[in-house]
DNA sequence: GACCAGGGCGGCC
DNA sequence: GGCCGCCATGGT
């Protein structure tokens, strides 16, 4: 990745691995705000980075530039990895060439977390409306925006709180789940593998085996594990079986066939089936 | 007015 | 263990 760090900015140069399109409306991330055509404010914990498109380079403007540059990977080399996984689909590489931007971000555990249990039987928009809710009604203020809330914070809020904040019937799950969330030990779980961490997850209300695995995706940084949701159902039917129904069989046979590359086939496929229906 | 959205839970067998 | 109905809400 080329890209030169300075006092309160990042600057990239190889759009070909960066396009801030790609990366922050292909599903991963609810938090990031659109400003202009070539401008979005990405928010995460009690942090703000804008970021802002031009011709021939990319600018990360943010008082924490150590925090963005793990945020946004840019030390992991995405050409490589899309050189892999087109060799082990026939289909990668037209879908890749589509998002060829996208890079999968290093997010803030416990915002993921939550993020992904509002996420279930949701849309986007929907669970991005949701976040800045919480955001903006109990979240530190930092200046001009406010800080996604801790688990503390939260804690202290009910079910009527989270109604509010259109969760629905997810509302009474989460504030089981944030009990739940109380004895889970989150800097152990930093060091965890993929099995034993997704068994520690699935005890945890509102958290099932899909939105597990986008929380160790998106938060934990693991590449394998598939999460598959109804786009990704929607895939499975085009590209390898048209009749299966059960997605942990469908889970399985993707995370076999693309290893510890999983989590990025899923993001490709994913924001390309999204895009054209 | 049915169907869908980055599914999970609880009850039933 | 697997299967199935139900669950709020807003947008097509």
């Amino acid at each position: 990745m080329n890209y030169i760090v300075q006092k309160d900015k990042i600057i990239i140069y190889n759009l070909e691995d960066f396009n801030a399109e790609h990366i922050l409306e292909c599903g991963q991330i609810f938090t990031y705000e659109k400003i202009s055509e070539n401008e979005y404010n990405v928010l995460s914990k009690d942090k703000l980075c804008k970021v802002q498109t031009f011709e021939d380079r990319v600018e990360l403007l943010t008082q924490d530039t150590a925090y963005f540059e793990n945020f946004f990977d840019l030390k992991t080399n995405y050409s490589a990895i899309k050189n892999e996984l087109v060799l082990l689909h026939q289909n990668l590489s037209e879908v890749i060439e589509f998002g060829k931007g996208i890079r999968i971000l290093k997010q803030d555990i416990f915002e993921t977390v939550i993020g992904f249990i509002i996420s279930a039987n949701n849309n986007i928009g929907r669970i991005r409306n949701s976040m800045r809710f919480l955001r903006e009604n109990a979240g530190q203020k930092m200046g001009n925006y406010n800080a996604f809330p801790t688990l503390e914070t939260l804690l202290k809020f009910d079910e009527e709180f989270f109604t509010k904040a259109g969760l629905g019937y997810r509302a009474k799950q989460i504030v089981k789940g944030l009990k739940d969330l109380e004895n889970f030990d989150f800097e152990a779980s930093k060091n965890w593998d993929t099995q034993l961490l997704k068994q520690e997850l699935l005890k945890v209300c509102g958290i099932g085996s899909k939105v597990a695995d986008c929380i160790m995706l998106f938060g934990y940084g693991k590449g394998d594990v598939f999460p598959v949701d109804t786009w990704i159902e929607k895939v499975y039917h085009d590209f390898f079986d048209k009749t299966e129904k059960n997605r942990e069989i469908m889970r399985k046979v993707l995370v076999n066939t693309f290893k510890n590359l999983s989590g990025y086939a899923q993001q490709y496929l994913f924001y390309y089936k999204r895009s054209f229906v």
